[in-house]
DNA sequence: CATGCCCCCTGCACGC
DNA sequence: TGCGTGCAGGGGGCAT
């Protein structure tokens, strides 16, 4: 479900209710998600305020009053699902899930895993089917030594991310352009869908060798020199369109109309390459265990 | 160091 | 209908 710009949407949406709001109970209804939470975890954030929200590749940081920072991966499946205590406690016919509605059967929900309330009577509830996300808590100063968060690359959208780290980067490197922005080490925030996306967009062949898109000079090719912005333009694009890779995505009238992805490769396998004069199809291949869509024709 | 493969977990779509 | 298989937005850990 998450890449970078569901994350960011996700932070967006949370802050305005978050900011400045205590944590007066933590209800932990496992001890592990993919990993162990962390260790008197209700007791650590029990009675912190929220002071602000930011992201780090697809990881949500809620940083605490406490010195502390709650940092949250959704992994494939999580979710953080808002709504009021008072609703809670009623029967819960539906759930806000900030800006989606969600229909519940009762008041039981299956892989809910976590539920903070907040001083606002909000309840924030940590919803994870596959468990692949996990929580840590980080002393805020010792955040960028944590070795979660020291290994990732630039942020893609900040000015980090350009020609001359691309160079530095891709030089040298065998392995393919897909493995090489899936990685997070390179680059951070991007997923499954946008680097689908954005190579399609640069006219970039998923398979071709990350090297290659150096010149002997040590300069970025020509044909290469799109790739940065087809992953800036492609991941703001996609924050602006309030996250748009979500299968389950729904309005609050419970349709799907407003958000409809609006991929040109990711999961079209077999459908007409969509660069107007290209008479291609869509194919998939699979790297490093994932699907890759593309389009072989004018990915070069 | 870089790379590639396996694994964690649940639900769903598909084919027989 | 029921069952087996493969696949799904991620990334840590390990062998090479």
């Amino acid at each position: 479900m998450p890449e970078l710009p569901e994350v960011e949407n996700l932070r967006l949406l949370l802050a305005p209710h978050l900011i400045g709001k205590k944590l007066f109970k933590v209800d932990l209804k496992r001890k592990d998600l993919r990993f162990p939470l962390p260790k008197n975890f209700e007791e650590r954030l029990q009675g912190t305020t929220i002071l602000q929200i930011t992201r780090r590749a697809k990881y949500l940081l809620f940083h605490l009053d406490s010195g502390q920072i709650l940092v949250v991966h959704l992994g494939m499946t999580g979710r953080l699902l808002m709504d009021s205590v008072k609703e809670k406690e009623e029967t819960s016919q539906y759930r806000n899930i900030l800006g989606q509605y969600h229909f519940t059967e009762g008041r039981h929900v299956q892989h809910d895993h976590v539920i903070f309330y907040t001083e606002n009577g909000k309840t924030i509830t940590y919803n994870d089917t596959r468990r692949f996300g996990f929580m840590v808590l980080i002393e805020a100063k010792l955040i960028d030594r944590h070795p979660l968060m020291k290994i990732l690359g630039v942020e893609p959208l900040s000015e980090d991310f350009n020609n001359r780290y691309l160079v530095q980067l891709a030089k040298g490197r065998k392995a393919d352009l897909k493995s090489f922005l899936m990685n997070q080490r390179n680059v951070a925030g991007l997923g499954n869908i946008y680097v689908c996306e954005a190579l399609f967009r640069a006219g970039l062949s998923p398979k071709r060798i990350s090297r290659t898109l150096v010149d002997r000079d040590g300069n970025l090719k020509k044909n290469a020199r799109s790739l940065v912005s087809a992953v800036q333009d492609v991941l703001k694009e996609a924050v602006e369109a309030g996250g748009s890779t979500l299968r389950d995505f729904l309005k609050p009238d419970g349709t799907r109309g407003a958000f409809q992805t609006k991929h040109l490769v990711y999961d079209r396998e077999g459908q007409p390459c969509l660069h107007s004069p290209c008479k291609g199809v869509v194919r998939r291949i699979w790297q490093n265990g994932r699907s890759t869509f593309y389009c072989a024709h004018c990915q070069r």
